[in-house]
DNA sequence: GTAAACCCTGGAGTATAGTCCACGGTGTAT
DNA sequence: ATACACCGTGGACTATACTCCAGGGTTTAC
């Protein structure tokens, strides 16, 4: 099929395709093409654009999911191999939930004490929230 | 003071406070040199700095940072300013560690099912991990 | 006199994941 | 004939926040 057809089958824009091709997350043989030079993507390409397109949506990064489909498609993909996979994930994620969340409190306990008045100095002067006290 | 005096008070690496400058966070009037064409910077530059450290390590990017601190310069950083900036980095936030706690679920309820066993094929085969089954 | 430590500028590179554009060719319908 | 949708390439640009480098000058100590 041509990049358009490929392009309305995996939900993907024709660039975002071009893009994968120059990263070399999808190849082309140099014959896979029609006499006029249009590319003919076979239905292999769009399966693993999907497979792409479906671990991406759990958080991998491209890469990352440019390694997995590797492993599928070489038949490597065993429960334990992916399942490690999925918990390292699982844990930057949660990583970085909390680190948010630390960022979350910092900010609602400044709002707090701003609100509740104890840091105003003046009306109509600056907050105390943000600024430097001491050191 | 010298970049190297500033870097070290401030915290921040030469580059940084450089990079900063070139992004116009800063600024250095073109008299405020030394003979030998060094840069010295005023006092106020490094509260500046610490103020948009301090207001970065709230998890605001660097050109929110540089608005709130331009209010706080100003005399205009009002508690009730302040702290409805604050408020929408809180959303934002919890946007984003929903965002996350979604990915998240989804892929513990997918490696459960893995180590449960209930995807797998045959031993020794692919996981059904990631695969795209139907549609 | 020379090494170390400091300063300057401008520009490239890093990571992530595209998105957009120019410029040009092709295929089909009217 | 020409409008329109489609295809190709290469390269620039977006956002975020630096980080590093080359190539050069200055200051200070020994």
């Amino acid at each position: 099929m041509l990049i358009g057809e490929l392009s309305r089958k995996s939900g993907l824009t024709r660039d975002t395709i071009r893009f994968y091709e120059k990263q070399g997350l999808i190849t082309l043989g140099r014959r896979e093409r029609r006499v006029n030079n249009y590319k003919e993507y076979p239905d292999s390409v769009l399966r693993r654009l999907m497979l792409l397109k479906k671990i991406k949506s759990y958080g991998f990064t491209l890469n990352e999911s440019a390694e997995i489909v590797a492993l599928i498609e070489a038949n490597l993909a065993s429960c334990e191999r992916v399942s490690k996979a999925a918990d390292e994930k699982i844990a930057t994620i949660e990583a970085k939930i909390q680190e948010l969340q630390a960022i979350k409190s910092l900010l609602r306990s400044s709002v707090d004490a701003c609100l509740s008045g104890c840091c105003r100095p003046k009306e109509d002067d600056n907050c105390q929230l943000f600024q430097i006290n001491k050191q």
